[in-house]
DNA sequence: CACGCACTTGACCGGATGGTCAAGGCCGCC
DNA sequence: GGCGGCCTTGACCATCCGGTCAAGTGCGTG
């Protein structure tokens, strides 16, 4: 029998990595979990790549097969990862903005909310960083970051209109923003701060805000 | 024929793997440089771990005995164009603010000759971007990053002692300029600028520099 | 021209890796 | 109590990987 040796390419820019989609029980889901959670620790520790299935299953103590039963590969475990912690960060930011008109303070929750959400997650936050290095994920990764910058350029340009700060480009500025809380929270909150005083996650993102909002000139 | 036992490996008892260090002619000189110009390019487009030792050696054309000769593991090699790296880098960010006086005309021409060596130098933008992500690399990282990070708030600090900009955290300043850079330049010219639109190296040095400057709201 | 050393070859090794599968256990439901 | 399907096992497979090494090749020098 001839092996069937991996299937890719189906539409341009629509990575395949069909999930097995199988009925879950209680029992079931629940093990979907704990995989998904142990193996998020230790790609955020060790790194993608280095981390093996059999570390994975070794770890929680289960035979390899009941890896494969609940995602069809290592790729696919990843991307989910990937997907479903991009949602959780998008719903936090705008419930953080919910009730505020102030487009001004809107930006202003938003990147505070943003910078929290980093601080909370930090194994996300590493494998984010990890994904925008790998040619595997990066598409995966600017799907999010794209509806990420969109959602930050809409309350800009709004602020833009209603004259409130200068007219400045907004995506530029989004982008920015992305990049100032990211290099932050990982000086100060994961322990990569060569020297950098120790902050707490509410002191960090008032100074992603700060920071976005003034640079290192404004008043 | 008999062959004495060749003797390569250094001092015993010393556990971290360092560089063979022989007496290389003109041809292994330029053996070396190769190597190391086509495994930043593998490494870069494929990613450090996918890359194999063969794919490097193959893609040269020459045997595996090669890369031996020159370098004493892959991770050796890595680090070695992660360090002569961050010395150019280092290199041009102090040559392009050689005559400059003015404290804040030294940040805004040494964050401009930060992003235009990002510019042109994606490939080795996204090796640093990797080793951050990679336990065996974020040690070696650090180390150039620190000293970026201490040169900014150099000048940081000379701005602030002479009133001409506002007295804030040089330090945290600083980490906001380098994630601003990081993010710009590969948003905008390492093709991860989804739907935005494409912009010359220059172009992207003066937004950075902006953005740094003055944030979304500063005037 | 001959000798020695820088350089090159490529088969080979032990081990790890992602992934498969036939077989068996377990649980909920009729 | 028995049946069917969700779940689990773990040996097995083909392949690949980083790294070694005995055996050359060819160039610079005396």
């Amino acid at each position: 029998m001839s092996v069937v040796p991996r299937q890719t390419t189906n539409a341009p820019g629509d990575p395949a990595a069909a999930a097995p989609e199988r009925k879950l029980t209680a029992r079931g889901r629940e093990r979907r979990s704990q995989l998904i959670d142990y193996a998020t620790k230790r790609f955020a520790d060790d790194g993608f790549h280095p981390t093996s299935v059999a570390d994975i299953v070794d770890g929680i103590g289960v035979g390899k097969g009941v890896f494969y039963w609940y995602f069809s590969s290592k790729e696919e475990l990843f991307t989910e990862i990937l997907r479903t912690a991009q949602t959780d960060l998008r719903r936090t930011q705008r419930k953080a903005i919910g009730g505020i008109d102030d487009p001004v303070r809107r930006i202003e929750e938003g990147i505070r909310a943003g910078a929290l959400w980093m601080a909370n997650n930090p194994d996300l936050r590493r494998l984010f960083e990890f994904a925008r290095t790998d040619e595997s994920f990066v598409k995966a990764i600017r799907i999010g970051q794209r509806r990420h910058v969109a959602d930050a350029v809409e309350h800009l340009q709004a602020a833009i209109d209603a004259g409130l700060i200068p007219d400045r480009d907004p995506v530029a500025l989004a982008h920015g923003i992305l990049g100032v809380t990211n290099q932050l929270t990982m000086t100060y909150l994961d322990g990569a701060g060569g020297g950098a005083t120790r902050r707490s996650a509410e002191e960090v993102a008032d100074l992603v805000v700060s920071i976005c909002r003034n640079g290192f000139a404004g008043e």
